[in-house]
DNA sequence: ACCCTGTTTCAAATATTTTTGAAACAACTA
DNA sequence: TAGTTGTTTCAAAAATATTTGAAACAGGGT
């Protein structure tokens, strides 16, 4: 969540070499791209997301270009391994797509280029890991005090009880369904309570 | 992120005990609010709020009445340092207040009841610390590329960088112009957004 | 089949985060 | 002031999470 000193920076074997080299004029955009990939990485830390994992998105969003495995260690430093995986997960996360280059036996990954489609990417995988298994545990915990059971009518500490799990269970499921509407294909739910809420308010 | 084995399970001084005890009919009442708190653990967790913290909010919250530190301590099987810190963090965020009672020493803590509200602040606090910090190293970010600069114009890489750049900015600024709703004090923001959404979807 | 190039896996190494517990502190009381 | 009770702090210990790197694997060529 903090600083960001690599777990092995000597220039070993296997490892990409840093480069400060370059020295063209291209050099603010490269900053820019380092800079952004920093923020980015961050940022994912801080909301759960691998470091690594979160960088690597950032800068196959950032660069806009298809890269390949070893572009990727070398520019952030980083093990064959790690890149692997943090790739396989943006995959399966659906954030990054391979792409295959005529003449290069080597697999390059995009970023998906749509701002809103990385949100409702995102959304849609916390949804299904997160709040969904939370919700389910949720009504069973609910149920352990049953359905308005008879013997406990009457039995103030339950009935409480009940209540206050029933308006975190609903608060939950209108988030979740919040989530739902934006994740979903028609997919402007989102931009359409936002165009009502700035008149509305 | 997984399991739940204590770190020192053992019982020793200064660690309350476990309790096996108890057998009146109060016992699906007492399971419930366990699970609640495993349930809430482990959410909090997820996103990035420590465990024990998370545990003691939800104690707090679906026990309902004021508890002191060494009850706390108790239910929970965690040490009176952990307590203590976990209370601070809570009281910081806002989410318990201090309850004292006339003739006992002790501080009694209660947490927030209004399920919008404890989202309200939760929501509020994680724009201070994480989106609002983003998004100000995103826009010095942007300053590095200039606000399109003349040497710059008809390059096609840091105008296409810049492009990328301005959509996630504006993005994430619709978010946190929509959580800055969700969190004021009038704060009937999602709940109208809720509404409209509801009906125009 | 063997070699070459690139990818994936996973146990061990490393880094990070959380928890403990004992000491320092604070606020009363006698 | 010394004693008592309750709270906070924080360095060290423990737990958890991430990264590495070498070995296993996959799929062409030849």
């Amino acid at each position: 969540m903090l600083e960001r000193t690599p777990m092995n920076a000597s220039a070993k074997p296997h490892r990409a070499a840093d480069h400060s080299r370059q020295g063209r004029s291209g050099q603010p955009l490269h900053e820019g791209q380092n800079r952004f990939v920093s923020i980015w990485g961050e940022m994912g830390s801080s909301w759960g997301i691998p470091r690594t994992m979160a960088e690597v998105h950032a800068l196959l969003y950032i660069v806009g270009q298809p890269l390949n495995t070893d572009q990727i260690m070398e520019r952030l430093s980083i093990s064959r391994g790690s890149a692997s995986m943090s790739l396989k997960s943006l995959h399966d996360w659906g954030l990054i797509s391979r792409v295959h280059k005529r003449g290069d036996r080597k697999e390059y990954y995009r970023a998906e280029q749509d701002v809103w489609q990385v949100f409702r990417i995102i959304t849609r995988e916390r949804k299904r890991r997160e709040i969904d298994p939370v919700l389910m545990a949720l009504h069973d915990c609910r149920d352990l005090t049953g359905p308005r059971r008879p013997q406990d009518a009457g039995d103030e500490q339950v009935e409480s009880h009940n209540e206050r799990l029933d308006r975190m269970i609903e608060f939950i499921e209108l988030i979740d369904s919040l989530a739902d509407q934006f994740v979903s294909p028609a997919g402007k739910g989102l931009q359409l309570a936002v165009g009502l809420l700035g008149k509305a308010v």
